[in-house]
DNA sequence: ACAGCGACTTAACAGCGTTAAGGAGTGGCT
DNA sequence: AGCCACTCCTTAACGCTGTTAAGTCGCTGT
């Protein structure tokens, strides 16, 4: 996809006229404008992303939960700053309000409100799009670091504040560990307030 | 603020220099391109934040990590696209590793480890971070709703899905509420997981 | 008196999202 | 057959953006 190679700050009108063998103003006769074209497109990265894991109807619902964030992180990770074509769009038609439904109703068979489900997956939900944000600010494709950022470096201008300095690891390194472990408090923190599992 | 009338997409080099008294290319005199212009802002909107609340070192770790967040999503509320300035920046110099500091220090006499540390504020951070970019992109200002976003149409389109339509009014409104309920879930989970108090 | 430097100006550039006006092709109606 | 209507696209242009180049003014130190 064009967004990959371009990034968001690239997808420009014109570049994407190109990929289509058209010109710019012809993407007008097809949306309103552009952000209705990046809508579209955060749309279909969702269906993309709901088409490829079908959901188990017999998860429990840490396991969903687990399932429906891993899979969107590894989604939004898919895609060159993915996470912010996603928090910037709003999706259209229906496509996500059917995977909602079926998680709302799995989580409301195991024990929680409707309230408090659809705390539960918001919350998630918001979670993992803050850290992929950060992430891919860091690392705009898996594996390829933005420049000028050193963790050495960091812990060197940091000698004042040695817990800060060490913690550094702890953000700007091992991403994958440390998005499951972020949303393993959220689900600890789920279980033990609405006293579930 | 200039961004509180124009916002990010308004905050143009030119309409920032004419706030000044001065011609837009004399800002490059002080800073090496806009990015670092906004990493100065979001530096200076830190500091504003932290100035504004001094911590208190008898916190327990729960109050701490209420009143860091608290204060955090209060700071990005006070400007219109505070989130979104805030996410695309890096901070200048040492101002956040100051309190980072604190709150790891903190943290620590309450029992946890340094990694257990880093993560929970971390991971609260984000949280706070994607909830208020998605609370600014349904209310860019505390109160004034961002046209095209009708509850009631929402129920209506959803009408095949009755538990996600329901599920509308837990996530696009009352957001203080629903915001110190996912802050609470991810303390409990910080407890329950960590084994503090 | 004059050089040097900091802080600014004017002028210009390529590229952006977007609008206006019009043309080529297709299908159906009379 | 002729013509209208419609879809999908083009060319041209608009005002705006971030950014660079080159030149100008006034202060400071020698």
């Amino acid at each position: 996809m064009l967004l990959n190679e371009v990034g968001l700050e690239g997808l420009t009108l014109r570049a994407i006229a190109r990929e289509l063998d058209v010109k710019a103003p012809a993407l007008y006769w097809h949306f309103k404008d552009k952000q209705a074209l990046l809508d579209e497109m955060a749309t279909e990265m969702y269906r993309r992303m709901t088409a490829g894991a079908a959901l188990d109807a017999g998860d429990t619902w840490r396991e969903r939960l687990l399932k429906a964030n891993r899979g969107l992180r590894a989604a939004l990770l898919g895609y060159r700053d993915g996470a912010k074509v996603f928090s910037g769009s709003r999706f259209t038609g229906l496509v996500h309000a059917e995977q909602m439904e079926g998680n709302l109703r799995l989580l409301g068979a195991a024990g929680l409100t409707l309230p408090q489900a659809a705390r539960a997956l918001n919350t998630t939900y918001l979670y993992t799009l803050g850290f992929v944000t950060e992430e891919q600010g860091v690392e705009p494709l898996p594996g390829e670091r933005r420049e000028g950022f050193d963790l050495a470096e960091r812990a060197r201008l940091m000698a004042g504040f040695p817990l800060a300095a060490e913690a550094g690891k702890e953000i700007f390194e091992d991403y994958d560990r440390h998005f499951e472990e972020g949303l393993a408090l959220l689900i600890a923190g789920i279980a033990a307030r609405y006293g579930v599992d």
